[in-house]
DNA sequence: GTCTATAAAAAGATAGAC
DNA sequence: GTCTATCTTTTTATAGAC
C-alpha cells in the first residue's frame, strides 16, 4: 500500500489516523456508509459489520456514534486542507493555481477519499452543535486558500464574477460531481472535467 | 393568500395538493422540516406536531412516512416544471431563456418552496428504490427543458463547455445556494445574484 | 378525521466475561 | 480489544373508540 507523502507526514503528526490501524479502517467504511446510506440511516450494527466485529465492541473505540461522524469530518478536511495547499503551490501564475484546486478538489471528491468529502458537505445537519463549531473552524482555513487565489485573480481582472461568490459556485458545483461523474465509463477524465469546469468560467 | 395562477392551474388539475388543503399543508411542514433536520431525524410525532395532531392520525392521511417524502418530491417537481417552463417561454433569446431559467430556480430554491427543492436534491437517498423510479420519470422531463436551451445556447456558439456538463455544474451551484445565500441581510438580491451567475458563465 | 393506547421493531449504548 | 447479553429509549405503525 504506498501512500502519498502529504498523507504519510499528517499520519506521522497523528493529525489523521493511519489507514491501515484498526480505527483508520473504521473511519474509512464509515464515511463510505455515511456517503452511501446517509449518517441516521446507518446504524453502529453496520459499522461495526463493515469492519468485521460487533456492535458492543465500536464503543471501545468512539463514544458515540456521533464522534465518529466528527472524527471523519475533522480527518478529511485535515487531510485536504494539505492535499489543496500543495496543489497551489505547484502551480505558478493565478490561473494555474485555481486550476490546480479545482483539478484536486475533483480528484479528493471522486477518488478515494470521496466518500468522505461527501459526508463532510451532505451531513453537517447530523453534527451536533458542539462539533460544530471544531469542524467549522478547519473549513475556515480550508476555504481561506480558496479565497487568496480567487482574490489574486480577481485583482488580474481574470474573474468575471466575485470572489466569494465564485467559491460558493465552485464548492456546489464539483461537491455535486460526486453524484454523476463516474470516470470509468465515458471518455471524460479528471483533467477533461477540470477543463470543462475552467472553460465554463472562461478561463 | 394569493396565488401564483401556475399553481392555480396545477392544483385544479390536481397536480399537486392546495396548500390550503390538510394534505397540502401537511406537505409544506413535511418539507420544511425534512430540509431542516433531515428525512430520517425527522420522526412521525415531528410531523404531526407541526400540522397540530397525533402521530396516529398521520396514517390516515398517508400509509408510510416514506409515502410523505415521495409525494413532496413528486408534487415539487411537478410544480418546479411549470415554473420553469413559463419562465423560458417569457424569454426569446436563448441567452435570455436561460437567464430565466436560471432566475426561476434560484428563486424556486430559495423562495416559499425552497423547502421542497433542498429536499427533492438532498433527501433523494432516503426515497425507496421503488419511489425512485417515478420521481425520476418526472426529473427527466424537467432536466430536458435545460438541456435544450443549453443546446440551443451551444449551437450558437455561445456556451462554453458542453451543455449536459454545464446543466450538471448549475445543478450543484444553485442548489448550493441554500445552504449560504440570505436576500434578508446583505445587498445582493436575486437578480444580482442571477447576474452573477450568468456573468461567471461569460454570458 | 382525530383521539388514545399500544404493539412491534430498531437503535444507541452499557456491563462484565474472556 | 472483542464478545455476548441486555437495558433503555425511540420510532413506525396499528386498532378501535368517538
Amino acid at each position: 500500500m504506498s501512500q502519498n507523502p502529504i498523507l504519510k507526514s499528517l499520519i506521522a503528526e497523528q493529525l489523521v489516523s493511519d489507514p491501515g490501524s484498526a480505527r483508520g479502517r473504521l473511519l474509512t467504511e464509515a464515511a463510505r456508509l455515511f456517503r452511501d446510506k446517509g449518517y441516521e440511516r446507518t446504524t453502529v450494527r453496520d459499522l461495526a459489520a463493515a469492519v468485521g466485529i460487533q456492535s458492543g465492541s465500536l464503543f471501545h473505540h468512539f463514544r458515540t456514534k456521533e464522534e465518529i461522524l466528527k472524527a471523519v469530518m475533522v480527518e478529511t478536511i485535515r487531510l485536504n486542507t494539505a492535499l489543496m495547499q500543495a496543489a497551489a503551490d505547484q502551480a505558478e501564475s493565478p490561473r494555474g493555481k485555481l486550476k490546480a484546486l479545482v483539478r484536486a478538489e475533483l480528484e479528493s471528491i471522486n477518488g478515494q477519499t470521496g466518500e468522505a468529502m461527501a459526508v463532510l458537505v451532505y451531513e453537517w445537519r447530523s453534527l451536533s452543535e458542539g462539533s460544530r463549531a471544531e469542524v467549522l473552524e478547519l473549513r475556515d482555513i480550508y476555504e481561506g486558500l480558496w479565497l487568496s487565489v480567487l482574490e489574486e485573480l480577481s485583482g488580474k481582472g481574470q474573474l468575471k464574477a466575485e470572489p466569494f461568490i465564485v467559491r460558493r459556485m465552485l464548492t456546489g458545483a464539483l461537491s455535486w460531481t460526486v453524484t454523476w461523474y463516474k470516470p470509468e465509463r465515458g471518455g471524460l477524465t479528471l483533467d477533461g472535467l477540470t477543463e470543462q469546469v475552467m472553460a465554463m468560467m472562461g478561463l
